[in-house]
DNA sequence: CACTCGTTTCACAAAGTTGTGAAGACAGTG
DNA sequence: CACTGTCTTCACAACTTTGTGAAACGAGTG
């Protein structure tokens, strides 16, 4: 395979997935890696990956480094060679993603910070402010409870792996 | 009142979650002004606005531009002056700004491109892009369903302003 | 209908971000 | 234990974003 020319559909799948990640605050090299590696059916090494995206080493090496502090990718050595191979973790790291981030809880501390400087909920600034936390809080729980109600919605609808089970979706 | 300095716990505040909402995409002194907006009781000028910031009028005109595009900021002028105020809208506009966003769609189109140009979901890479296709679609649904199940837990929490009714939540 | 005050627009400058090239570090191998 | 190939780190340069100052615009007023 040769490095990605703009006109491989996968690789224009790439570009635009992470260009969409990146709207919304992700990084965007980390988003070129991990959609690479994600639309690969088989682990790449770094210098794979580097090659598709025509980037350099240290970009895909920052990019990595990154990507596995979340567990978005896994990085596993390659026999009797001093590459290393990166892959996608079997389980969904979309809905750990999701469900784990911590930004409910800046939000939520944030706004509770602006109703103590308000003196409490009882002028009309504080009074918005409040709720606005309460409403943080509300989609906090919502989130809490929707690594569970997808787990559900996953078994039903088959894409469930040889050997995996509904009931214990992962360690 | 005078301007703003980092002192006083309002304004601290004001930065702080403004802070918050940029590091989610949100634009930094859009952001800025609409805490400012909202932690104040009565409505504000446009130069109140940018004195109590300390930025120019420029850059509070290109933020409520961008704020009243979305309901999120309410411009209306004041009698006999030539000047507008700004306030916060009545109905909460969190709900529905996280529930009418376009990004889930967005998202969903994005991967459903990938997975049509990985040949469908048969391999190992058409099958992760299918499945995070699909967790998309179940968080939009979710979301969907979020606002209304939002209006009920506010009326019950005690939210309601007088004269509202949970049932009518707007027009 | 000219004047005044507030708002908007535009070109530019400051600041921040991001990826590169090159040097350095590190691990496996002969 | 030196060599080789891979990954990482760092200073820098290109690019992007963001807010400013100044000029233009426009609505209300005498």
């Amino acid at each position: 395979m040769a490095a990605a020319d703009g006109h491989d559909p996968v690789h224009l799948f790439v570009e635009r997935m992470a260009l969409t990640f990146a709207e919304v605050g992700f990084p965007r090299m980390a988003a070129r890696v991990l959609f690479t590696v994600m639309t690969a059916d088989d682990p790449l090494t770094a210098a794979e990956i580097g090659e598709r995206l025509g980037v350099s080493a240290a970009a895909v090496s920052g990019a990595v480094r990154y990507l596995t502090q979340f567990g978005m990718l896994v990085r596993e050595p390659v026999p009797r060679s001093r590459r290393d191979r990166y892959r996608m973790p079997e389980d969904p790291w979309y809905e750990g993603t999701i469900t784990k981030t911590a930004i409910y809880k800046t939000f939520i501390d944030a706004a509770e910070g602006g109703v103590v400087a308000l003196n409490g909920p009882d002028t009309p600034a504080g009074e918005r402010v409040a709720e606005m936390r309460d409403f943080f809080i509300f989609v906090q729980e919502e989130i809490d409870s929707l690594g569970e109600r997808w787990r559900v919605r996953r078994a039903q609808t088959g894409h469930l792996r040889p050997g995996e089970s509904a009931a214990a979706p992962s360690g």
